[in-house]
DNA sequence: CACGGTCCGTACGCCGCCGCACGGAGTGAG
DNA sequence: CTCACTCCGTGCGGCGGCGTACGGACCGTG
């Protein structure tokens, strides 16, 4: 069913690797919703998602808040356990539910102090994160929030195995931390332009390339370089 | 006159460390201006800051920019040597000039296959680096010119000796990624609060904790953790 | 001292997003 | 089937920041 080689990460590794690691790692599913951890805590687990998508959120101490990365079988949640700070300022919320694998903050260091390749892959894949919320930043700054609609859509889709999600445009707002009524008319627009459906909390995206090019170059940057840190190895 | 431990990771580093490494480190001076490296450039060297500032800044294809970070005297340019990446895409620009340590790609390379302090201390580094551009991306989205004008005040005086800064409200414009005559609106209210006085690219604070009030707590944010994640080793 | 260039002040129209409010439509529970 | 609730559509006033334009003030240089 369900094999920790789906996240790209663990697949990355070599074979005597994996024969050590993945013995420890333990399935979890992560219904939507749920907090992986909040802003401040110590965390005890890192994550590997494989259907499952994590955003990271910050809220702001009026309540607004912002989405700053997203997290799915292309990386790991819980980057401050080997960074050194084991918490971190923003929260880690369920956005699609799914499995991940995750691992103790005990094996994990253990693993990393072997300085082997999942030291490596697990650096590289905070560069990535880091480009990711670069992104983010510039793209908060400079695009409108129909662009940016379609780059989070696709982010989505990225992670998913299908072209549907189950996503209210509220919780949308509320990761491009602007009003629900401006994720609405953006919404109505890309339906009426053919681009996507949706009814009640279901989105599907039926024209894919459109939903590219009417997005912000942000988008493809961040996957560009995403495939150049990490690529992926061919599946035999 | 300028030692490597005017460089707070440097100066973290344990005696023996500092031994080895110091001799390897070269003082460079860096102008106003001066690009230490563009988007997609293979870096040749990591930069630790003495009494220069250093911008991250992030250039869209359209030529709008956005500052997602800035580096002085407590933290590194060049983290993508250490990640693995050996590029990033943003540029890295001198906003305050003066003098930095640098050390070749190289020997960085050999120091961290140590896996000693070095490793650690940069690792924590970059955390906080991920801090900071996580809350610019929030604050990007949220606050008000004025807030953010304040903000970056605090962030260059913070990485200063003196209370003044040489900056045009123009480069100001280009790293927060709003036009010109915002800032200077901005600047003309902290003026008339008395707050700051300035007169052609000469920016001085005369009443840094009203500043701080009036910023948003993107600051405060970022400076606590900068602090827990690399706590100052006090002088003797 | 005059001149050219940089830097800053101000003004105007415009647009995108906000905050608020209300209503309708779809959905699930009883 | 009905009711309560969630989710989405729409409208309105307001404002903050954008783009543009122009002019004045302050230098540094010759």
């Amino acid at each position: 069913m369900h094999s920790p080689e789906h996240n790209h990460l663990l697949d990355a590794l070599p074979a005597a690797d994996q024969e050590r690691l993945f013995p420890h790692l333990k399935l979890v599913t992560l219904p939507l919703g749920s907090v992986l951890y909040e802003s401040g805590d110590t965390q005890r687990y890192i994550y590997f998602p494989v259907d499952s998508i994590v955003s990271l959120l910050y809220v702001l101490k009026d309540g607004a808040s912002a989405e700053i990365a997203v997290v799915g079988n292309d990386g790991a949640v819980g980057v401050a356990l080997f960074m050194g700070g084991m918490t971190m300022t923003n929260r880690a919320i369920v956005q699609s539910a799914g499995v991940a694998y995750r691992l103790t903050s005990k094996r994990l260091e253990q693993e990393f102090a072997r300085h082997g390749t999942l030291l490596h892959v697990l650096l590289r894949y905070t560069q990535a994160l880091i480009t990711q919320m670069a992104q983010t930043a510039v793209c908060n700054r400079h695009h409108s929030v129909d662009q940016q609609l379609c780059r989070w859509l696709l982010l989505a889709l990225d992670r998913l195995k299908s072209n549907k999600l189950i996503m209210t445009q509220e919780l949308i707002a509320n990761m491009l931390g602007v009003r629900r009524e401006g994720v609405t008319e953006a919404a109505g627009r890309l339906q009426r332009a053919g681009v996507i459906e949706y009814r009640r909390g279901k989105i599907t995206v039926v024209d894919r390339e459109r939903l590219q090019l009417m997005s912000c170059e942000c988008y493809e940057v961040v996957r560009d370089e995403t495939r150049r840190l990490l690529p992926e190895r061919p599946r035999e």
